[in-house]
DNA sequence: TTCGTCGCTTGACCCGCATCAAGCGACGCA
DNA sequence: TGCGTCGCTTGATGCGGGTCAAGCGACGAA
């Protein structure tokens, strides 16, 4: 359990952190009016850079803040003492880090960089505070927790009820779509984690998941050179992830 | 989709809902103290008596209240258009039931009562504004949101990494601390669900979790007539739940 | 009391994915 | 330029749990 060194903190002009952000319809502060965004001001305490495969946190560590991505992409694992490992989500820009540490007060997950990153810590209490002050934000910080669960339950179907190739069409689709949010293509992408970590998050093996890569791409779905994906036939995919099970 | 009638509101003095309530050290409104409990007078606007097999809600239904369960025993589920189905959950006493309809203001899951049960019903806008006011409430219901975020991720390890009797006896020994935490035996207790449900819950097969309880009672774990439960070595359950994978 | 239904148990068989294993290409470092 | 490592692919084999099927006991209705 080596830590990393501490993380160095960025210098910027945070009053003005969100305001400037091309990520504010994304993110947090998402719907709120120049007015509001003058309230929130100073929720961002200080910015921070994550170098690939740096954690931003570990589990177990004290619950301090939460955390918006500016540039980059995470995955969440938890590691139990029993050797059980598992990634919980892959979170891109404009998402949030950290809502699950709010119930313990202690960090739950481990997050890690899958390449090099650059956060707004959101300090929990100040948000709490500026929450009860201005409803827009209190009313999109509960969305985005609701939504945390949305996205879980999600999850929950995939891994009780899909196999494999399905949840594989399923992971595409959604990095699909969370790709061209973000002004991205929707059909061309490079993914950031190993067939390995695609395979924990889905409750499969690698070499599974290297089979399912290699199907979709017998069957004229997609081309996959390592990490790059070409997606030929979305339809064909959601077909696969909307099929009903005999 | 044929709704229930409508559900009948049970008239109660709600100005002393929560201080009369014997649950409220283990809902919402856990540990407020006696000035705030008046602040959080007018918070539960209704009862709701819901018989069983009975819906409180159902998915796609318009957001307005979450719930707190009083009395009863609820399931959630999601059953999609192409036939699968999925319980997200089963709820007792003291927890709160449709947060996952915040994010898109319709309920995602449906909720299904497992026997007679009664409901405080919370209009979430009522909850927002007090949440501004009464900062411990805010903070209550922010670790509710938080603590489902957590027993999801807990669901999605069982389901990516866990074999069928290490599922199970995680979802005994879930069960039974939550019977004992309401002042039950932790050691028997009879399931509200059926075979089906425990198997939809945990991505298993009604037959497959049949078999588990049939082994375990061979073994000597537990005995289970129907649904009743009595556990005899729980700690056997934990080994079960935590060895490691070769 | 009888009958029908529903939930559950158990057996037989089979398939999807895990497991084990070998090999290869990309990349970083000496 | 060569070598080691890491991530990935692919094949062979086995097993856990899904599927299909039969039967049974508990319970409710007539």
């Amino acid at each position: 359990m080596n830590k990393p060194a501490t993380i160095p903190l960025t210098p910027v002009n945070l009053r003005t952190a969100c305001i400037q952000c091309n990520l504010r319809e994304l993110c947090l502060p998402m719907g709120l009016d120049a007015n509001e965004f003058e309230q929130i001001d100073g929720l961002i305490a200080a910015r921070k850079r994550v170098k690939r495969q740096q954690h931003l946190y570990h589990a177990g560590d004290p619950f301090e803040a939460i955390y918006a991505i500016r540039i980059g992409f995470f995955k969440t694992d938890i590691l139990t003492e029993d050797g059980r490992d598992q990634v919980t989500g892959f979170q891109m820009a404009g998402e949030i880090l950290g809502l699950d540490g709010i119930s313990t007060d202690r960090h739950v997950c481990n997050a890690v960089a899958l390449e090099d990153s650059d956060v707004c810590m959101i300090p929990f209490d100040r948000l709490e505070d500026l929450s009860r002050k201005v409803e827009p934000l209190q009313r999109q910080f509960n969305r985005f927790m609701s939504r945390e669960i949305v996205r879980e339950q999600s999850i929950m179907m995939l891994l009780g009820s899909m196999r494999a190739e399905e949840r594989l069409a399923a992971f595409l689709l959604n990095l699909s779509q969370r790709m061209q949010l973000r002004g991205y293509s929707a059909s061309e992408f490079n993914l950031r984690m190993t067939r390995e970590e695609i395979g924990s998050y889905l409750g499969l093996k690698l070499e599974t998941v290297s089979r399912a890569f290699s199907k979709f791409q017998d069957e004229g779905l997609l081309t996959v050179h390592q990490k790059h994906i070409q997606i030929l036939n979305s339809d064909a995919l959601r077909a696969l992830v909307g099929r009903a099970h005999v």
